[in-house]
RNA sequence: UGGGGCGUCGUCAAGCGGUAAGACACAGGAAUUUGGAUCCUGCAUUCGGAGGUUCGAAUCCUCCCGCCCCAG
């Protein structure tokens, strides 16, 4: 593999993964996705926006290297955007990132990429990918602090091949560090950043925008009783506390979300705890899911022991210990120690 | 309008003469490539109202207002 696109978000990440593969030797080519949203004036800049683009520009100008600009818009609105408004009509709560990643990125990114007759696509996210007798895994990152596998555990096998994650062996701090010895432009932009679609209004606002009614309705303890009002079911999500405006001599989490009846039921944390749960769209990225495993059902969650079994497109998980706000519509990955054995989309926790 | 009880932050609620706990909610921040969780900070110069007693009252007294209960 010689040439290569670097996709580009406009951070200090991809900025630093474009600069690690020039140096190395690789013909680096920065590529942009554009999702035609302009920022709205004085909001903080997204990923995808005009603003996030022209850094990008500046970062591929100091590094010398060619930089493009792929307009996504109409796959992310269809493949994306979407889905993500169907799933909250049902009641559950998306992880966009992770269809953009299998879908956009290393979708129709790669797929372009490789029409221009390049080798491969890398990104800035902190993960690995590795060869091992002869079989392509996706491992974590040496800073398991910032480990992005949660969100690429959906991504084809075989394309594993042509993806390159040059950040794999770097700190947050070691890449920030380079950034500023290289005086990329970016070395010190903030790291966080909202879903890219959602403007500032937030996700409540976006639905409405988008047609989906945003209705208040009822708020119901576990017997039924109603104890509250809510501001419509998309604003909430399995395990949130905040926002029910209800005083309880204890904090209530949302425990179930029924969108049929457009009504949350609420309880105190100790009713979030589920046993295990079942998925579906279910990626494997081995031969095969192992009895017993590690599943995280969000980012930045312990993997959690449990013993999978996998049917008929379906993967079921039983955790060792119960676990807390499994959440429809998020993921599920399963790891054998730093190996992504794959995952799914939560349909239910039990 | 006979008798009894109660009125302290949006809610629940400590306080019982010495200068307004806490919880929940809410707001802001930290963290974070989803949504959440979590953490930090803020949040009644004032105790239904008006007088009075006292060096000093949310705490004692008086009247008024508003609720609740038992009687009628």
């Amino acid at each position: 593999m010689k040439k290569v696109a670097v996709a580009m978000s406009g951070g200090v990440d991809s900025a630093v993964a474009a600069l690690l593969l020039r140096d190395s030797g690789y013909e680096v080519v920065g590529v942009t996705m554009s999702l035609g949203v302009d920022p709205v004036a004085g909001e903080k800049s997204k990923c995808g926006g005009l603003r996030e683009s022209a850094d990008a520009g500046d970062v591929c100008r100091v590094l010398g290297i060619p930089h493009r600009v792929v307009d996504v818009s109409s796959d992310l609105e269809s493949k994306v955007i979407g889905p993500f408004i169907t799933e909250y009509l049902r009641g559950w709560t998306p992880n966009p990132c992770v269809i953009c990643n299998r879908l956009i990125k290393f979708g129709s990114l790669l797929n372009r990429v490789l029409n221009w007759g390049l080798d491969g696509l890398a990104t800035g996210h902190y993960a690995r990918i590795e060869k091992d007798g002869g079989e392509w895994f996706l491992r974590t990152p040496k800073d398991l602090r910032k480990d992005q596998t949660y969100f690429l555990h959906a991504l084809p096998r075989k394309i594993l091949p042509g993806v390159l994650f040059p950040l794999a062996e770097y700190t947050k701090n070691q890449v920030r560090e380079i950034a500023r010895k290289a005086a990329l432009p970016v070395s010190d932009k903030s790291e966080s950043q909202d879903i890219c679609f959602i403007p500032r209004g937030g996700c409540a606002e976006f639905l409405h925008d988008r047609g989906v009614r945003v209705e208040p309705g009822e708020i119901v303890d576990q017997t039924g009783k109603i104890i509250g009002r809510h501001r419509g079911i998309a604003c909430y999500t399995i395990g949130q506390r905040g926002g029910l405006g209800i005083s309880s001599p204890h904090p209530l989490y949302v425990l179930a979300i029924d969108a049929a009846r457009n009504r949350l039921v609420v309880g105190e944390k100790g009713e979030l705890k589920s046993g295990g749960l079942i998925a579906d769209r279910v990626n494997c990225l081995v031969g095969a899911f192992p009895e017993v495993a590690w599943a995280k059902i969000r980012y930045a969650h312990r993997p959690a022991k449990c013993r999978t079994r996998y049917r008929e497109g379906s993967l079921t998980v039983r955790f060792d210990e119960p676990q807390e706000a499994v959440a429809p519509g998020q993921s599920v990955v399963l790891y054998d120690g730093s190996t992504v054995l794959g995952g799914g989309t939560i349909r239910q926790g039990e």
